[in-house]
RNA sequence: GGUGGCGUGCGAGAGCGGCCCAAUCGGACAGCCUGCAAAGCUGUAAAAUCCCCGGUUCAAAUCCGGGCGCCACCUCCA
């Protein structure tokens, strides 16, 4: 089973199922205001590759994501722009959804919005307020943290002080510097909706606990993100499950960030690139590449060259593809057990991935296994082993949700001919025409590489 | 102020007590292969303080203590 770091316990330790043979998962999705960037490329990758690894090893993985379509951001930003939420909100999901595509991340198995779980929240709220562990201002609905025995778990410091580091601004009506909004009380102008306590609209925290206890249930078993949503996002729709009596998630996982020039990449920085921008510029593959050669908890430095480097990294398997003719694989999950693998790959490739999804390792195992592909094809043997390395090679990445490409589509009339005519010509050994022909197939987009005494095309 | 983390070749980035004179990828150079290429293989240089100092140990990049430097979280943030 996959030994994952829990935040909670601060350890790495085993999945532990609540239904054998089954994981329910839950990612906090984005909130749909602008275009993603490449921080949320990252986490999104990360989570991907992981429920891509627990679908490969036979288990039966239910993955809900939301999408936070009513919040202060939104708002704001259809104000600007004279439109409405809903419409600012639709657009960003579905440049999310473009991104998400072109990065072979698997749609979820549920995608809840936010505003469609209203009656959820409100019924939460009136449960909270009823058994006293929430109170009411005039401007809405709070928390009060201190009902709540362990409250400050996953920030992983005590109580104290993160009162004394809470620079939230002070709000006379709550009890707590960290009391947090659970509703805010309608303003004029802003969507709101119906409720006992008031009209209003859900705080950010409120979602997610309402909509993954409803598709998951009670203590479902692995609940993800990035580390900066581990305070107080986190701890908060935790704070509110706990305040109502149920058992929350079980296990809490949480992903570095991306990193330019030492530094956390970040709107206020303005050291962010788009993500849509990113995919724009180069093979999706390769940012997911580059994710997988380093560890997830782990900041990773994503530039331009760290990007033409798994760029690189990814045409040498690409290559190795062409030369076996493999067929390409994914980008569905794949069943190791369904696979042909090479028995000893597999295995270490399992145990790299079970030790808290040690993906360089696993990686690093695979880039061996192309040499040996290569080299054993060199040496003559390119229907027996190589073929069955190669082919392991490219189950398995594409369990990690890379799909190879052979670039051995259609090659038109045209090129063919000029392909034949170059093989006549370097059967005649007259070089200056072949090489001119070769030039000439290579503008035509071609990759041209003589194999076997014939030239081979491919793009 | 508190909490967590990090510091490994030219770049990225593993390793977390012996198998490390430090994986893997990218880059450089050379050889083999090729008519020449491309692809591929092999090898070489690159970390002689694995930030520094001290300690534990038969054994430390890995553990402990102390420095120095950097980052993040404690506020919307993946």
């Amino acid at each position: 089973m996959l030994r994952l770091h829990d935040t909670m316990t601060n350890t790495v330790r085993p999945l532990a199922l609540r239904d054998e043979g089954k994981v329910s998962m839950y990612a906090c999705g984005p909130t749909v205001y602008d275009l993603p960037h490449i921080g949320h490329g990252r986490y999104v990758l990360v989570w991907d590759v992981v429920r891509r690894f627990l679908i490969s090893q036979g288990l039966a993985v239910t993955f809900v994501s939301n999408i936070t379509d009513i919040d202060d951001h939104i708002i704001e930003r259809a104000a600007e722009h004279g439109r409405t939420e809903q419409d600012v909100a639709q657009e960003f999901e579905h440049a999310w959804f473009s991104a998400m595509d072109l990065l072979s991340v698997l749609r979820p198995d549920a995608v809840p919005h936010a505003t469609a779980f209203i009656p959820g929240m409100v019924a939460l709220l009136e449960r909270l307020l009823a058994s006293g562990v929430a109170y009411q201002t005039s401007d809405g609905v709070y928390l009060d943290t201190s009902k709540i025995a362990d409250y400050g778990v996953l920030a992983g410091q005590p109580l104290d002080q993160l009162r004394a580091g809470a620079r939230i601004e002070t709000h006379p009506e709550k009890r707590s510097p960290l009391d947090f909004a659970l509703w805010k009380a309608a303003k004029a102008g802003e969507p709101s909706w119906d409720a006992p306590f008031g009209a209003g609209r859900p705080g950010w925290h409120t979602e997610c606990v309402v909509m993954s206890l409803d598709l998951l249930g009670e203590g479902f078993d692995l609940h993800v993100g990035g580390q900066d949503l581990k305070f107080p996002h986190h701890e908060n729709e935790r704070a509110q499950a706990v305040g109502d009596g149920r058992v929350f998630a079980t296990h809490w996982a949480h992903s570095g960030w991306v990193v330019v020039d030492g530094e956390k990449m970040s709107k206020s920085l303005k050291n962010f690139t788009s993500l849509t921008d990113l995919l724009a510029r180069c093979d999706a593959r390769a940012y997911r590449l580059l994710c997988l050669q380093s560890h997830y908890r782990a900041p990773v430095e994503v530039t331009p060259e760290t990007i033409a480097q798994a760029e690189a990294a990814l045409q040498r398997l690409d290559n190795l593809a062409r030369r076996f003719r493999l067929a390409p694989i994914g980008p569905q999950p794949v069943v190791l057990s369904d696979a042909e693998v090479d028995p000893e790959l597999l295995q270490t490739f399992v145990e790299a991935m079970e030790n808290d999804l040690d993906t360089p390792r696993a990686f690093a195992n695979l880039a061996l296994a192309v040499s040996a592909a290569n080299a054993s094809a060199d040496a003559g043997d390119e229907e027996a082993a190589g073929r069955g390395l190669a082919q392991s090679v490219a189950v398995l990445l594409a369990a990690l949700g890379i799909t190879l490409r052979s670039g051995l589509g259609e090659v038109d009339a045209t090129a063919q001919d000029l392909a034949r005519s170059r093989d006549e010509a370097r059967a005649r050994k007259d070089w200056a025409t072949a090489d001119r022909m070769r030039a000439e197939l290579e503008a035509l987009g071609y990759t041209v590489e003589d194999r076997n005494g014939e030239t081979s095309l491919s793009r």
